[in-house]
DNA sequence: TAAAATTGACAGAGTATCTGACTATATGCA
DNA sequence: TGCATATAGTCAGATACTCTGTCAATTTTA
């Protein structure tokens, strides 16, 4: 290292990034075990469709609208889900055109293995860095996304 | 709110979550930005390319490792920014199996929008919330991903 | 009830990733 | 020195996830 004071300090590491990197080794390492603990199968993708999975059923469209992506492209999240048995699909009774999708009990299982695993990983922190520090950073992140959707309007 | 205690505390919002869902909008919305100013083949994937092309050049294995993907998906990126003319490649005089990456032109300023991008969000931030809001977020970010590299060892 | 909108599926395509096998070159050791 | 092994990058093929365009069935609206 050199010595002498720096004309140009080291760039300050992007926010992006600062976001991207915690978030990339908690999503690998859960689904990697997630894939070890018997679903091999389910990936982040897969998440798109737990995450907003009603008790009562969603439709299609409706999931693919909270995930922000195509309906067709939910279509098939669904549809891989459903082969492997993670959900069910049954016609929606209050519109011929509608399916209403429901997590099966294997499905559910899957979406606790992933709780459980945050909870345990939050709880590590807690015990490493204490309430107020977890409590403060998750306020920040909420406030960072509100402040985003604010500001990154179209 | 209900003034009752509450049997079952609404569940927080996972981590992951949290850190995902700003770093979506900001990725979605620089990418978006980029690809009006001039760039429109340029997608977050490519960024793997850029964040580590050192300004003497780089092995595509190199890239691939710090990408943490496989050289084969390192070399279809590098071909991809290659033909568009973001990147350029060299012959390594030191090794005659390896090529040198090497960031053009075109490279570097697309690389500059991103960053110019990502400055102006963060003074938004700190006019909004404060440096040392700003710079405790930051602290805590980087905090989190050491204690993760530390504690989801394989 | 006719027109417009919505639901989900089908077909086709593109991007980004992987594994396995290969060539060419470099390195290390007997 | 020369052979064995390791490394750099490519080729071929496959898979996952996403898109656009189109369509039939159905529901909603005017």
């Amino acid at each position: 290292m050199p010595t002498h004071k720096k004309k140009y300090p080291a760039p300050a590491i992007r926010l992006g990034t600062l976001l991207r990197r915690p978030y990339r080794r908690i999503r690998e390492r859960f689904y990697e075990e997630l894939a070890r603990g018997g679903h091999p199968h389910i990936t982040p993708a897969h998440s798109a469709v737990f995450r907003n999975v009603a008790p009562g059923g969603s439709r299609i469209s409706d999931l693919a609208a909270e995930a922000g992506i195509t309906k067709q492209s939910m279509g098939y999240l669904v549809d891989v889900l459903a082969r492997r048995g993670y959900v069910e699909l049954r016609p929606d009774p209050a519109d011929g055109r509608a399916k209403l999708v429901f997590a099966t009990k294997q499905g559910v299982t899957a979406v606790r293995h992933l709780s459980r695993q945050s909870r345990a990983l939050e709880q590590r922190l807690r015990k490493a860095y204490g309430d107020a520090w977890v409590n403060d950073l998750r306020a920040k992140l909420e406030r960072l996304d509100a402040f985003l959707e604010d500001t990154l309007r179209h």
